[in-house]
RNA sequence: GCGCCCGUAGCUCAGCUGGAUAGAGCACCAGCCUCCGGAGCUGGGUGUCGGAGGUUCGAAUCCUCUCGGGCGCGCCA
């Protein structure tokens, strides 16, 4: 999947004054002085994986002695030389490996952003990758014809957390359900209610061979009043189809919402396909097409030349009977976003949907959005695992695992989680086990015990007289390896934000709250917060408040909750 | 046959768009509470990064081929 779209080459703006972007003129400045011609947006700033190599490192030397055929290190050390830097941000500027230059932060940076973080608190981290931009994420969109299963708990659970990363991270987003209301489902989900209704009646009829068995059809067979019923089995069987369809239709669909709800999942939007129809959409987005010389006739239907634009081959838009495909309602429902002003429509869809990613991306080209719109994230499988073993996701009667089974059996929190701690394209073993556990070895309990532990330390200094001071510069006496490292994991979060928006990948988030939770405990451990020193009390409990504020604006992206006591 | 995703420690997976000595959790073993929450901490790893080539100063990462697993290729949605 491309996710480099607002690279550098978008001219995204960054904030000048950010630790990378100091970085990158004190470097430029170096490079001019020894007249090098270097183009500022390709001096490259990473974080080093070993904190032993600092706190930023660039590889610009290794890159400009290629061109140069210059020894690398040597001309690493001339750059080195060349970069002047201000002690209130950088203390070291080195030159190691085989000519990387990195850059050590000043204790007085750190504790500066230290200091920012409680300031800030929640809109700490808050970005402005997206420029205020419109964007559109769809999700889960599962056909509204039986409960949520697994499957769309996981979108559910990935499209929320980019909701909100992407929310942080500047852009102007709008959560959208996209409810098929309107296909040949409908007509089989009124079949199988139908004959559900009579089996109620005490009626000896057969189930429909393509109906839907699930036993939320017998139990929605009951809800309908009993002359409504009687009413609909009085009308012509076309007709009567429909009526039950309908029925069943806004029956599930309230299902699902509540599913949703008891989730922790909310929407913008529920964009309903019937209404495409309602409005004629569909049969004007033919026209559009038709008039761009994309569609022709051949067996009577109506094709969309695909092939041409990417796709293995052409596809149908309006059956030999008239009638519209998905595909065609499909196009119609993109044009209708496009025109709706995203600058992006991000779609999460199950793998079984792949296949249609070009040919809905070369169709909405044709109908004007630009290319990689929309952009398709292929949510992947999962497999639930129970003591070690795959447990079968489908019951009796043809029902499936649900998203409230799972929520009921393990927690919403913990299942988000778990959901969210694998990259969306990656295959999903979610181990039920792990979940259940209300122990050190489930990262949920982990990573929430270490919010509920500085909660309940931040009311016992208070109670000891010991509270946030209005004097922070106290924060420079922290000096132990272990409270470096803890700063040091909590400053690189808005870098975290960005890197997860870009990417559009949530999990980066939940193994930096696992790792800011781990660096949290030991330095809680070595460390006793409040003690009879005075000052390095105030200083460790704004250390200790820093944390709390970056483990639950993590959780919070996550969907997850952060407890003050558990 | 063609296309997409995935092969990294016993298991489940990270690896930040090509960087420095490949990491985490689980499991297993051994330790740590007179003290702010022990749902915690510390120590313990001989990995053909599926395999083979290639590009590069540098490859788990990019390219080609190949083996294995999943999914898809409908005038269904």
């Amino acid at each position: 999947m491309t996710n480099d779209r607002d690279t550098a080459r978008d001219n995204a703006p960054r904030d000048a004054s950010s630790a990378s972007e100091r970085s990158r003129s004190a470097l430029a400045s170096a490079l001019a002085e020894l007249g090098l011609a270097i183009d500022r947006e390709a001096i490259q700033i990473e974080r080093p994986a070993d904190t032993a190599h600092g706190d930023l490192s660039s590889n610009v030397a290794l890159i400009a002695a290629k061109q140069l055929k210059r020894d690398p290190r040597e001309l690493a050390a001339e750059i080195a030389a060349r970069v002047k830097t201000d002690a209130d941000f950088v203390d070291r500027v080195e030159v190691a490996g085989p000519g990387f230059i990195n850059f050590a932060f000043s204790r007085k940076y750190i504790a500066e952003q230290v200091k920012e973080i409680v300031r800030l608190g929640a809109s700490y981290g808050d970005g402005d990758l997206g420029r205020g931009r419109k964007v559109q994420v769809e999700f889960v969109s599962a056909n509204p014809t039986g409960p949520l299963v697994i499957v769309s708990a996981r979108a559910a659970a990935i499209g929320a957390a980019l909701v909100k990363i992407l929310r942080k991270a500047g852009y102007d987003v709008q959560a959208e359900y996209y409810v098929n209301d309107a296909g040949s489902q409908v007509a089989k989900l009124g079949l199988s209610l139908l004959a559900r209704f009579r089996q109620r009646l005490g009626e000896d009829v057969p189930f429909p061979e393509e109906g839907y068995p699930g036993e939320y059809l017998v139990e929605i067979a009951r809800e309908i009043p009993e002359d409504d019923g009687r009413a609909w089995l009085a009308l012509p069987q076309d007709t009567a189809v429909t009526a039950f369809g309908q029925a069943a239709l806004e029956k599930i669909m309230h299902m699902i919402q509540s599913d949703l709800e008891l989730f922790g999942v909310r929407y913008d939007n529920f964009f309903r396909e019937s209404g495409l129809y309602a409005d004629n959409e569909i049969w004007r987005t033919l026209d559009l097409l038709k008039e761009r010389g994309v569609v022709y006739g051949e067996d009577g239907a109506q094709w969309f030349r695909s092939a041409e634009l990417g796709d293995e081959k052409d596809r149908v838009l309006v059956r030999s009977d008239g009638s519209p495909t998905y595909f065609l309602a499909d196009a119609a429902y993109h044009l209708n976003k496009l025109r709706r002003g995203f600058t992006q429509a991000i779609d999460l869809w199950g793998p079984d949907h792949h296949g249609h990613i070009k040919r809905m991306q070369s169709v909405s080209r044709v109908l004007g959005a630009p290319a990689d719109w929309p952009e398709v994230l292929i949510v992947q499988w999962v497999r639930l695992v129970e003591e070690g073993k795959v447990v079968s996701m489908s019951k009796r009667g043809g029902e499936f695992v649900t998203l409230r089974d799972l929520v009921e059996d393990v927690g919403a929190d913990a299942a988000k989680f778990f959901f969210l701690m694998r990259k969306t394209s990656a295959h999903l073993d979610f181990n039920l086990t792990l979940a259940r556990k209300e122990s050190d070895e489930n990262p949920v309990y982990y990573v929430q015990y270490a919010h509920a532990r500085i909660s309940s330390v931040v009311a016992y200094a208070r109670e000891q007289g010991v509270d946030f001071p209005a004097d922070t510069s106290c924060v420079e006496l922290l000096t132990e390896a272990e409270e470096i490292e803890l700063m040091r994991k909590l400053v690189i979060f808005p870098e975290l934000i960005r890197g997860a928006a870009l990417t559009r990948e949530p999990h980066f988030l939940t193994a930096y709250a696992q790792q800011l939770a781990a660096e949290f405990h030991r330095f809680y451990h070595v460390c006793r917060i409040v003690s009879s020193n005075r000052r390095l009390s105030e200083a460790r409990l704004l250390l200790a408040e820093a944390t709390r504020v970056v483990l639950a604006e993590s959780l919070r992206v996550l969907g997850v909750s952060a407890p003050e006591k558990m």
